[in-house]
DNA sequence: GATCTACCTG
DNA sequence: CAGGTAGATC
Protein backbone atom coordinates (compact mmCIF):
# COMPACT_ATOMS: atom_id res chain seq x y z
CA UNK A 1 0.00 0.00 0.00
CA UNK A 2 1.35 3.20 -0.90
CA UNK A 3 0.05 6.52 0.97
CA UNK A 4 0.80 9.87 0.42
CA UNK A 5 0.79 13.32 1.79
CA UNK A 6 -0.07 16.72 -0.62
CA UNK A 7 -0.20 20.43 0.32
CA UNK A 8 -1.83 21.42 -2.91
CA UNK A 9 -2.31 24.84 -2.20
CA UNK A 10 -5.77 24.94 -3.68
CA UNK A 11 -7.26 22.16 -5.20
CA UNK A 12 -9.28 23.40 -7.81
CA UNK A 13 -6.34 25.00 -9.59
CA UNK A 14 -4.53 21.87 -9.21
CA UNK A 15 -6.85 19.40 -10.08
CA UNK A 16 -5.35 18.97 -13.48
CA UNK A 17 -1.31 18.33 -11.65
CA UNK A 18 -3.08 16.37 -8.93
CA UNK A 19 -4.93 13.82 -11.52
CA UNK A 20 -1.45 13.38 -13.59
CA UNK A 21 0.41 12.89 -10.59
CA UNK A 22 -2.25 10.11 -9.11
CA UNK A 23 -2.03 8.52 -12.27
CA UNK A 24 1.85 8.54 -12.67
CA UNK A 25 2.28 7.53 -8.62
CA UNK A 26 -0.57 5.15 -8.29
CA UNK A 27 -1.05 5.83 -4.64
CA UNK A 28 -3.78 3.93 -2.76
CA UNK A 29 -4.46 6.88 -0.11
CA UNK A 30 -3.79 10.27 -0.21
CA UNK A 31 -3.66 12.98 2.61
CA UNK A 32 -4.40 16.80 1.15
CA UNK A 33 -3.85 19.93 2.87
CA UNK A 34 -5.07 23.45 2.11
CA UNK A 35 -7.76 22.21 -0.22
CA UNK A 36 -9.15 25.80 0.35
CA UNK A 37 -12.94 24.95 -0.79
CA UNK A 38 -16.19 24.32 0.55
CA UNK A 39 -17.73 20.53 0.64
CA UNK A 40 -20.41 21.51 -1.51
CA UNK A 41 -17.78 22.93 -4.53
CA UNK A 42 -15.35 20.63 -3.80
CA UNK A 43 -14.21 18.72 -7.42
CA UNK A 44 -15.43 15.34 -6.51
CA UNK A 45 -16.69 14.52 -10.37
CA UNK A 46 -12.67 14.80 -11.95
CA UNK A 47 -11.42 13.04 -8.31
CA UNK A 48 -13.97 10.24 -9.11
CA UNK A 49 -12.73 9.93 -12.61
CA UNK A 50 -9.39 9.83 -11.78
CA UNK A 51 -10.12 6.31 -10.01
CA UNK A 52 -10.74 7.92 -6.28
CA UNK A 53 -13.24 8.57 -3.27
CA UNK A 54 -13.08 11.38 -1.45
CA UNK A 55 -13.44 12.05 2.51
CA UNK A 56 -13.65 15.92 2.28
CA UNK A 57 -13.86 18.51 5.08
CA UNK A 58 -13.06 22.31 4.00
CA UNK A 59 -14.13 25.61 4.19
CA UNK A 60 -13.68 28.69 1.57
CA UNK A 61 -10.18 30.35 1.37
CA UNK A 62 -7.93 28.72 3.40
CA UNK A 63 -7.41 25.29 5.03
CA UNK A 64 -9.10 22.53 4.08
CA UNK A 65 -8.20 18.55 4.85
CA UNK A 66 -9.33 15.62 2.35
CA UNK A 67 -8.29 12.08 2.57
CA UNK A 68 -8.51 10.37 -1.23
CA UNK A 69 -8.86 6.96 -1.55
CA UNK A 70 -8.62 3.89 -4.45
CA UNK A 71 -11.51 2.90 -5.26
CA UNK A 72 -12.30 -0.86 -3.74
CA UNK A 73 -10.19 0.63 -0.25
CA UNK A 74 -12.67 1.72 2.59
CA UNK A 75 -12.30 4.39 4.76
CA UNK A 76 -13.97 3.98 8.27
CA UNK A 77 -14.25 5.93 11.91
CA UNK A 78 -14.31 9.30 9.98
CA UNK A 79 -12.82 12.17 12.24
CA UNK A 80 -13.20 15.57 12.15
CA UNK A 81 -10.79 17.94 13.37
CA UNK A 82 -9.53 17.44 17.21
CA UNK A 83 -12.08 16.17 20.00
CA UNK A 84 -10.96 19.72 21.80
CA UNK A 85 -12.01 21.83 18.73
CA UNK A 86 -14.81 24.04 18.71
CA UNK A 87 -17.43 23.32 16.32
CA UNK A 88 -16.76 26.81 14.17
CA UNK A 89 -12.83 26.04 14.22
CA UNK A 90 -10.02 25.90 11.52
CA UNK A 91 -11.05 22.85 9.19
CA UNK A 92 -7.18 21.62 9.96
CA UNK A 93 -7.57 17.96 10.17
CA UNK A 94 -9.51 14.84 8.99
CA UNK A 95 -9.10 11.17 10.12
CA UNK A 96 -10.12 7.58 9.09
CA UNK A 97 -9.22 3.90 9.10
CA UNK A 98 -8.14 2.29 5.83
CA UNK A 99 -7.00 -1.42 6.19
CA UNK A 100 -6.49 -1.64 9.95
CA UNK A 101 -4.57 1.54 9.85
CA UNK A 102 -5.28 4.63 11.37
CA UNK A 103 -4.44 7.37 9.15
CA UNK A 104 -4.48 11.08 10.26
CA UNK A 105 -4.73 14.65 7.88
CA UNK A 106 -3.75 17.16 9.54
CA UNK A 107 -2.67 21.20 8.09
CA UNK A 108 -0.77 22.31 11.86
CA UNK A 109 -1.44 26.00 11.76
CA UNK A 110 0.98 27.94 10.12
CA UNK A 111 1.55 30.83 12.67
CA UNK A 112 2.25 33.67 10.69
CA UNK A 113 5.29 35.41 13.30
CA UNK A 114 6.78 34.43 17.14
CA UNK A 115 5.06 37.19 18.06
CA UNK A 116 1.69 36.66 16.89
CA UNK A 117 -1.36 35.73 18.33
CA UNK A 118 -1.39 32.98 15.82
CA UNK A 119 2.07 31.24 17.33
CA UNK A 120 0.26 30.63 20.49
CA UNK A 121 -2.72 28.85 19.12
CA UNK A 122 -0.15 27.07 16.74
CA UNK A 123 1.70 25.30 20.04
CA UNK A 124 -1.81 25.18 21.64
CA UNK A 125 -3.09 23.00 18.64
CA UNK A 126 0.07 20.53 18.42
CA UNK A 127 -0.52 19.58 21.69
CA UNK A 128 -4.46 19.23 21.13
CA UNK A 129 -3.08 16.64 18.59
CA UNK A 130 -1.13 14.88 20.82
CA UNK A 131 -4.16 14.75 23.13
CA UNK A 132 -5.86 13.06 20.32
CA UNK A 133 -3.27 10.48 18.76
CA UNK A 134 -2.53 9.38 22.57
CA UNK A 135 -5.50 7.61 22.00
CA UNK A 136 -4.97 5.80 18.65
CA UNK A 137 -1.73 4.43 19.91
CA UNK A 138 -2.90 0.86 20.02
CA UNK A 139 -3.08 0.75 16.88
CA UNK A 140 -0.86 0.87 13.38
CA UNK A 141 -1.07 4.59 13.30
CA UNK A 142 0.20 7.34 10.73
CA UNK A 143 0.05 11.00 11.08
CA UNK A 144 0.81 12.93 8.31
CA UNK A 145 0.46 16.36 6.47
CA UNK A 146 1.71 19.94 6.64
CA UNK A 147 2.88 19.93 9.77
CA UNK A 148 4.71 23.76 9.37
CA UNK A 149 7.88 22.94 11.11
CA UNK A 150 10.66 21.61 9.78
CA UNK A 151 12.23 19.20 12.69
CA UNK A 152 15.84 19.51 12.87
CA UNK A 153 18.45 21.50 11.37
CA UNK A 154 19.23 19.04 8.63
CA UNK A 155 15.60 19.60 7.42
CA UNK A 156 16.22 23.41 6.23
CA UNK A 157 18.34 24.46 3.64
CA UNK A 158 19.77 27.94 6.06
CA UNK A 159 19.21 27.42 9.62
CA UNK A 160 20.78 30.98 10.06
CA UNK A 161 17.74 32.53 7.66
CA UNK A 162 15.22 30.22 9.42
CA UNK A 163 15.76 30.08 13.08
CA UNK A 164 13.57 33.17 14.28
CA UNK A 165 11.15 31.32 11.85
CA UNK A 166 7.52 30.13 13.35
CA UNK A 167 8.67 26.55 10.73
CA UNK A 168 11.92 26.47 12.71
CA UNK A 169 12.40 28.31 16.14
CA UNK A 170 13.43 26.36 19.00
CA UNK A 171 9.62 26.35 20.85
CA UNK A 172 7.94 25.21 18.04
CA UNK A 173 10.35 22.15 17.14
CA UNK A 174 10.75 21.33 20.82
CA UNK A 175 6.42 21.45 20.92
CA UNK A 176 6.74 18.79 17.95
CA UNK A 177 9.32 16.72 20.12
CA UNK A 178 6.72 16.70 22.30
CA UNK A 179 3.73 15.69 20.32
CA UNK A 180 6.52 13.18 18.93
CA UNK A 181 7.60 11.85 22.87
CA UNK A 182 3.82 9.88 22.68
CA UNK A 183 6.14 7.00 20.55
CA UNK A 184 6.10 8.58 17.38
CA UNK A 185 8.74 8.19 14.65
CA UNK A 186 9.77 11.19 11.76
CA UNK A 187 9.68 8.04 9.20
CA UNK A 188 11.54 9.84 6.21
CA UNK A 189 14.44 10.20 8.83
CA UNK A 190 14.17 6.84 10.21
CA UNK A 191 15.19 5.72 6.71
CA UNK A 192 17.23 8.23 5.39
CA UNK A 193 19.05 9.56 8.13
CA UNK A 194 21.18 12.05 6.44
CA UNK A 195 19.28 12.81 3.32
CA UNK A 196 18.74 16.73 3.02
CA UNK A 197 15.59 16.70 1.03
CA UNK A 198 12.95 19.24 1.56
CA UNK A 199 9.36 19.31 0.36
CA UNK A 200 8.49 22.96 0.47
CA UNK A 201 9.66 25.87 -1.13
CA UNK A 202 8.97 29.47 -1.17
CA UNK A 203 6.78 30.54 -4.39
CA UNK A 204 9.08 33.78 -3.98
CA UNK A 205 12.64 34.58 -5.19
CA UNK A 206 13.39 31.70 -7.29
CA UNK A 207 13.60 29.37 -4.30
CA UNK A 208 12.73 26.33 -5.68
CA UNK A 209 15.80 25.99 -8.28
CA UNK A 210 18.11 27.18 -5.95
CA UNK A 211 16.79 24.51 -3.45
CA UNK A 212 16.04 26.71 -0.88
CA UNK A 213 14.06 24.61 0.93
CA UNK A 214 12.14 23.08 4.12
CA UNK A 215 11.09 19.67 5.13
CA UNK A 216 7.78 20.46 7.11
CA UNK A 217 5.83 17.87 5.25
CA UNK A 218 6.10 14.84 7.55
CA UNK A 219 4.68 11.37 8.04
CA UNK A 220 5.01 10.70 12.10
CA UNK A 221 4.35 6.88 12.72
CA UNK A 222 3.72 4.45 16.21
CA UNK A 223 5.77 1.35 15.76
CA UNK A 224 3.45 -0.89 14.67
CA UNK A 225 3.68 1.21 11.39
CA UNK A 226 6.97 1.55 11.39
CA UNK A 227 7.50 -2.16 11.37
CA UNK A 228 5.24 -1.92 7.83
CA UNK A 229 7.02 0.19 6.17
CA UNK A 230 9.18 -0.23 3.30
CA UNK A 231 10.17 3.43 2.93
CA UNK A 232 9.96 6.78 2.67
CA UNK A 233 10.36 8.95 -0.06
CA UNK A 234 9.56 13.35 -1.52
CA UNK A 235 8.87 13.23 -5.02
CA UNK A 236 9.89 16.50 -6.19
CA UNK A 237 8.47 16.58 -9.70
CA UNK A 238 4.92 17.99 -8.77
CA UNK A 239 7.11 20.78 -8.00
CA UNK A 240 8.53 21.34 -11.47
CA UNK A 241 5.10 21.27 -13.25
CA UNK A 242 3.36 25.03 -14.09
CA UNK A 243 1.87 26.80 -11.97
CA UNK A 244 2.82 24.44 -8.96
CA UNK A 245 2.15 24.05 -4.93
CA UNK A 246 4.92 25.41 -3.31
CA UNK A 247 4.07 22.04 -1.40
CA UNK A 248 5.46 18.09 -3.31
CA UNK A 249 3.92 15.28 -2.24
CA UNK A 250 5.77 13.03 0.43
CA UNK A 251 5.03 9.20 -0.40
CA UNK A 252 5.11 6.20 2.65
CA UNK A 253 5.09 2.72 0.83
CA UNK A 254 4.54 -0.52 2.74
CA UNK A 255 6.03 -3.96 2.72
CA UNK A 256 3.51 -6.20 0.62
CA UNK A 257 2.36 -8.78 2.93
CA UNK B 1 -1.62 44.41 -47.42
CA UNK B 2 -3.58 42.66 -44.85
CA UNK B 3 -4.88 44.65 -42.22
CA UNK B 4 -6.84 43.23 -39.15
CA UNK B 5 -8.53 44.56 -35.99
CA UNK B 6 -9.08 42.85 -32.92
CA UNK B 7 -10.32 43.06 -29.55
CA UNK B 8 -8.78 40.81 -27.78
CA UNK B 9 -9.77 41.43 -24.43
CA UNK B 10 -6.54 42.03 -22.17
CA UNK B 11 -3.18 41.35 -24.58
CA UNK B 12 -1.36 39.31 -21.37
CA UNK B 13 -3.72 36.06 -21.07
CA UNK B 14 -3.92 36.07 -24.59
CA UNK B 15 -0.52 36.25 -25.95
CA UNK B 16 -0.55 32.40 -27.01
CA UNK B 17 -3.61 32.92 -29.65
CA UNK B 18 -2.39 36.37 -30.64
CA UNK B 19 0.96 34.95 -31.64
CA UNK B 20 -0.16 31.87 -32.98
CA UNK B 21 -2.43 33.98 -35.17
CA UNK B 22 -0.52 36.36 -36.33
CA UNK B 23 2.06 32.93 -37.53
CA UNK B 24 -1.44 31.84 -39.40
CA UNK B 25 -2.85 34.98 -40.81
CA UNK B 26 0.05 36.87 -41.35
CA UNK B 27 -1.33 40.41 -41.19
CA UNK B 28 0.69 43.61 -41.81
CA UNK B 29 -0.53 45.67 -39.74
CA UNK B 30 -2.87 44.65 -36.21
CA UNK B 31 -5.40 47.05 -34.36
CA UNK B 32 -5.61 45.35 -31.31
CA UNK B 33 -8.11 46.82 -28.55
CA UNK B 34 -9.11 46.49 -24.46
CA UNK B 35 -5.06 45.89 -24.53
CA UNK B 36 -5.73 46.47 -20.37
CA UNK B 37 -2.15 47.12 -19.74
CA UNK B 38 -0.30 50.31 -19.41
CA UNK B 39 2.88 50.53 -21.90
CA UNK B 40 5.98 49.64 -19.32
CA UNK B 41 3.87 46.19 -18.80
CA UNK B 42 3.05 45.81 -22.65
CA UNK B 43 4.73 42.03 -23.91
CA UNK B 44 6.70 43.84 -26.56
CA UNK B 45 9.18 41.32 -26.42
CA UNK B 46 7.47 38.38 -27.57
CA UNK B 47 5.70 41.05 -30.30
CA UNK B 48 9.17 41.38 -31.02
CA UNK B 49 9.62 37.39 -31.34
CA UNK B 50 6.54 37.22 -33.35
CA UNK B 51 8.15 39.71 -36.23
CA UNK B 52 5.79 42.82 -35.21
CA UNK B 53 6.91 45.94 -34.00
CA UNK B 54 4.01 48.35 -31.96
CA UNK B 55 2.84 50.73 -31.11
CA UNK B 56 1.71 51.17 -28.00
CA UNK B 57 -1.52 53.33 -26.00
CA UNK B 58 -2.50 51.57 -22.63
CA UNK B 59 -3.72 51.92 -19.56
CA UNK B 60 -4.02 49.40 -16.27
CA UNK B 61 -8.00 47.75 -16.21
CA UNK B 62 -9.63 49.11 -18.93
CA UNK B 63 -9.29 49.92 -22.65
CA UNK B 64 -5.75 50.49 -24.06
CA UNK B 65 -5.07 50.31 -27.95
CA UNK B 66 -1.83 49.04 -29.99
CA UNK B 67 -1.05 49.07 -33.79
CA UNK B 68 1.27 46.43 -34.72
CA UNK B 69 3.18 46.63 -37.79
CA UNK B 70 5.20 43.32 -39.28
CA UNK B 71 8.83 43.91 -38.90
CA UNK B 72 10.35 46.35 -42.44
CA UNK B 73 6.71 48.18 -42.96
CA UNK B 74 7.09 52.08 -41.16
CA UNK B 75 4.48 53.37 -39.53
CA UNK B 76 4.53 57.65 -38.97
CA UNK B 77 2.58 59.93 -37.91
CA UNK B 78 0.97 58.36 -34.64
CA UNK B 79 -1.33 60.22 -33.05
CA UNK B 80 -2.51 59.30 -29.59
CA UNK B 81 -6.69 60.02 -28.64
CA UNK B 82 -8.66 62.67 -30.13
CA UNK B 83 -7.48 65.62 -30.19
CA UNK B 84 -10.18 66.84 -28.56
CA UNK B 85 -9.65 64.54 -25.91
CA UNK B 86 -8.80 65.75 -22.53
CA UNK B 87 -5.01 64.67 -21.14
CA UNK B 88 -6.48 62.11 -18.26
CA UNK B 89 -9.13 60.42 -20.81
CA UNK B 90 -9.59 57.20 -21.62
CA UNK B 91 -6.73 55.46 -23.69
CA UNK B 92 -9.29 54.69 -26.82
CA UNK B 93 -7.88 55.73 -30.20
CA UNK B 94 -4.47 55.24 -31.60
CA UNK B 95 -3.49 55.96 -35.42
CA UNK B 96 -0.76 56.05 -37.61
CA UNK B 97 0.10 56.16 -41.10
CA UNK B 98 1.39 52.90 -43.44
CA UNK B 99 2.53 52.82 -46.99
CA UNK B 100 0.39 56.32 -47.02
CA UNK B 101 -2.38 54.67 -45.81
CA UNK B 102 -4.02 56.47 -42.52
CA UNK B 103 -4.94 53.64 -40.06
CA UNK B 104 -7.00 54.96 -37.76
CA UNK B 105 -7.36 52.13 -33.61
CA UNK B 106 -10.61 52.83 -32.28
CA UNK B 107 -11.99 51.39 -29.26
CA UNK B 108 -15.40 52.98 -28.90
CA UNK B 109 -17.42 53.30 -25.21
CA UNK B 110 -19.44 50.74 -24.83
CA UNK B 111 -21.80 53.20 -22.86
CA UNK B 112 -22.95 50.25 -20.06
CA UNK B 113 -27.09 51.53 -20.44
CA UNK B 114 -29.15 53.73 -22.33
CA UNK B 115 -29.68 55.31 -19.21
CA UNK B 116 -26.04 56.21 -17.72
CA UNK B 117 -24.22 58.96 -18.54
CA UNK B 118 -21.12 56.39 -19.97
CA UNK B 119 -23.80 55.97 -22.89
CA UNK B 120 -23.82 60.06 -23.79
CA UNK B 121 -20.50 60.13 -23.16
CA UNK B 122 -20.23 57.56 -26.02
CA UNK B 123 -22.50 59.31 -28.19
CA UNK B 124 -20.15 62.62 -27.78
CA UNK B 125 -17.24 60.25 -28.08
CA UNK B 126 -18.49 59.69 -31.53
CA UNK B 127 -18.93 62.88 -32.80
CA UNK B 128 -15.90 64.05 -31.94
CA UNK B 129 -14.52 61.18 -33.74
CA UNK B 130 -16.21 61.90 -36.86
CA UNK B 131 -14.21 65.68 -36.25
CA UNK B 132 -11.21 64.20 -36.03
CA UNK B 133 -11.35 61.48 -39.26
CA UNK B 134 -12.86 64.98 -41.60
CA UNK B 135 -9.25 66.24 -41.33
CA UNK B 136 -8.03 62.88 -43.11
CA UNK B 137 -10.20 62.32 -45.97
CA UNK B 138 -7.92 63.80 -48.48
CA UNK B 139 -5.51 60.43 -48.10
CA UNK B 140 -7.12 56.64 -48.14
CA UNK B 141 -8.11 56.13 -44.39
CA UNK B 142 -9.39 53.15 -42.90
CA UNK B 143 -10.78 53.28 -39.59
CA UNK B 144 -11.00 49.86 -37.49
CA UNK B 145 -11.76 48.76 -34.04
CA UNK B 146 -14.70 48.26 -31.92
CA UNK B 147 -17.13 50.21 -32.66
CA UNK B 148 -19.48 48.50 -30.08
CA UNK B 149 -22.23 49.44 -32.74
CA UNK B 150 -24.21 47.19 -34.84
CA UNK B 151 -25.20 48.92 -37.93
CA UNK B 152 -27.96 46.99 -39.10
CA UNK B 153 -30.42 44.58 -37.86
CA UNK B 154 -28.36 41.80 -40.25
CA UNK B 155 -25.57 42.41 -37.66
CA UNK B 156 -27.30 40.87 -34.77
CA UNK B 157 -28.45 37.72 -34.10
CA UNK B 158 -31.89 38.55 -33.02
CA UNK B 159 -33.09 42.16 -32.68
CA UNK B 160 -35.59 42.22 -30.20
CA UNK B 161 -32.97 41.24 -27.58
CA UNK B 162 -30.96 44.02 -28.81
CA UNK B 163 -32.43 47.24 -29.79
CA UNK B 164 -32.75 48.28 -26.31
CA UNK B 165 -29.41 47.84 -25.77
CA UNK B 166 -26.41 50.27 -25.74
CA UNK B 167 -24.72 48.11 -28.89
CA UNK B 168 -27.71 48.50 -30.99
CA UNK B 169 -30.51 51.33 -30.07
CA UNK B 170 -31.91 53.39 -32.70
CA UNK B 171 -29.38 56.05 -31.59
CA UNK B 172 -26.66 54.95 -31.19
CA UNK B 173 -27.30 53.48 -34.84
CA UNK B 174 -27.75 57.12 -35.95
CA UNK B 175 -25.03 58.36 -34.73
CA UNK B 176 -22.55 55.93 -36.34
CA UNK B 177 -24.42 56.75 -40.21
CA UNK B 178 -23.99 60.65 -38.46
CA UNK B 179 -19.69 59.35 -38.58
CA UNK B 180 -19.85 57.26 -41.54
CA UNK B 181 -22.07 60.57 -43.39
CA UNK B 182 -18.73 61.90 -44.39
CA UNK B 183 -17.93 59.70 -46.71
CA UNK B 184 -16.57 56.32 -45.04
CA UNK B 185 -17.93 52.80 -46.12
CA UNK B 186 -18.80 49.49 -44.03
CA UNK B 187 -16.14 47.77 -45.83
CA UNK B 188 -17.63 44.19 -44.58
CA UNK B 189 -20.95 44.95 -45.84
CA UNK B 190 -20.16 46.42 -49.35
CA UNK B 191 -18.40 42.99 -50.07
CA UNK B 192 -20.73 41.11 -48.56
CA UNK B 193 -23.82 42.72 -48.82
CA UNK B 194 -25.88 39.70 -47.48
CA UNK B 195 -23.54 37.93 -44.99
CA UNK B 196 -25.04 37.62 -41.36
CA UNK B 197 -21.58 37.13 -39.52
CA UNK B 198 -20.61 38.47 -35.78
CA UNK B 199 -17.34 39.64 -34.67
CA UNK B 200 -18.00 39.29 -30.84
CA UNK B 201 -20.54 36.97 -28.97
CA UNK B 202 -21.02 37.63 -25.05
CA UNK B 203 -18.56 34.93 -22.88
CA UNK B 204 -22.48 34.08 -21.08
CA UNK B 205 -24.80 31.43 -21.80
CA UNK B 206 -22.67 29.64 -24.22
CA UNK B 207 -24.03 32.46 -26.71
CA UNK B 208 -20.90 31.57 -29.07
CA UNK B 209 -21.81 27.94 -29.95
CA UNK B 210 -25.55 29.21 -30.17
CA UNK B 211 -23.99 31.72 -32.56
CA UNK B 212 -26.22 34.63 -30.46
CA UNK B 213 -23.52 37.58 -31.84
CA UNK B 214 -23.10 41.02 -33.04
CA UNK B 215 -21.11 42.14 -35.37
CA UNK B 216 -19.71 45.25 -33.64
CA UNK B 217 -16.06 45.08 -34.83
CA UNK B 218 -16.08 47.17 -38.32
CA UNK B 219 -13.42 48.84 -40.67
CA UNK B 220 -14.86 52.00 -42.09
CA UNK B 221 -12.93 53.47 -45.29
CA UNK B 222 -12.79 56.56 -47.40
CA UNK B 223 -13.75 56.01 -50.98
CA UNK B 224 -9.92 55.96 -52.44
CA UNK B 225 -9.48 53.31 -49.74
CA UNK B 226 -12.34 51.18 -50.49
CA UNK B 227 -10.73 50.95 -54.59
CA UNK B 228 -8.08 49.29 -53.31
CA UNK B 229 -9.79 46.61 -51.35
CA UNK B 230 -9.68 42.84 -52.50
CA UNK B 231 -12.22 41.54 -49.90
CA UNK B 232 -13.06 42.02 -45.89
CA UNK B 233 -13.64 38.81 -43.78
CA UNK B 234 -13.93 37.99 -40.08
CA UNK B 235 -11.83 35.02 -38.93
CA UNK B 236 -14.20 32.99 -36.48
CA UNK B 237 -11.66 30.46 -35.85
CA UNK B 238 -9.71 32.90 -32.41
CA UNK B 239 -13.41 32.43 -30.95
CA UNK B 240 -13.02 28.62 -30.72
CA UNK B 241 -9.76 28.09 -29.32
CA UNK B 242 -9.14 28.05 -25.78
CA UNK B 243 -9.46 31.02 -23.17
CA UNK B 244 -10.49 33.16 -25.81
CA UNK B 245 -11.38 36.44 -26.69
CA UNK B 246 -14.87 37.43 -26.90
CA UNK B 247 -14.05 39.27 -30.35
CA UNK B 248 -13.04 37.64 -33.31
CA UNK B 249 -10.53 39.44 -36.06
CA UNK B 250 -12.02 41.20 -38.65
CA UNK B 251 -9.36 41.30 -41.79
CA UNK B 252 -9.12 43.60 -44.76
CA UNK B 253 -7.09 42.16 -47.93
CA UNK B 254 -5.80 45.04 -50.32
CA UNK B 255 -5.39 44.53 -53.89
CA UNK B 256 -1.59 43.09 -54.63
CA UNK B 257 -0.61 46.83 -57.16
C1' DG C 1 4.74 34.57 -6.00
C1' DA C 2 0.44 32.51 -5.97
C1' DT C 3 -3.67 31.56 -3.79
C1' DC C 4 -8.20 33.50 -1.97
C1' DT C 5 -12.41 37.26 -1.28
C1' DA C 6 -14.72 41.02 -2.79
C1' DC C 7 -16.24 44.24 -6.41
C1' DC C 8 -16.22 46.39 -11.08
C1' DT C 9 -16.58 46.19 -16.28
C1' DG C 10 -18.00 44.14 -20.55
C1' DC D 1 -18.24 34.11 -18.13
C1' DA D 2 -13.94 36.26 -18.11
C1' DG D 3 -11.01 40.01 -17.72
C1' DG D 4 -9.18 43.56 -14.24
C1' DT D 5 -8.33 45.80 -9.16
C1' DA D 6 -7.07 45.66 -4.03
C1' DG D 7 -5.88 43.68 0.39
C1' DA D 8 -4.99 39.44 3.08
C1' DT D 9 -2.58 35.01 3.92
C1' DC D 10 1.20 31.84 3.53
Amino acid sequence: MRIASWNVNSIRPRMEQLTSWLVRAKPDVVCLQETKVEDDKFPMGEIGEAGYQAAIFGQKTYNGVAILTRFGLSLSDVQKNLTSDEADAHKRLIAGTVDGIRIVNVYVPNGQELSAPAYQYKLDWMSRLKADLSAHMNEPLIVCGDFNVAPEAIDVHNTKKWDQSVLFHETVRARLRDVMSIGLTDSFRHFHPDAKEFSWWDYRLGAFKRNWGLRIDLALVNEALLRKIKDVSIDRTPREAERPSDHTPVVVDLLDN
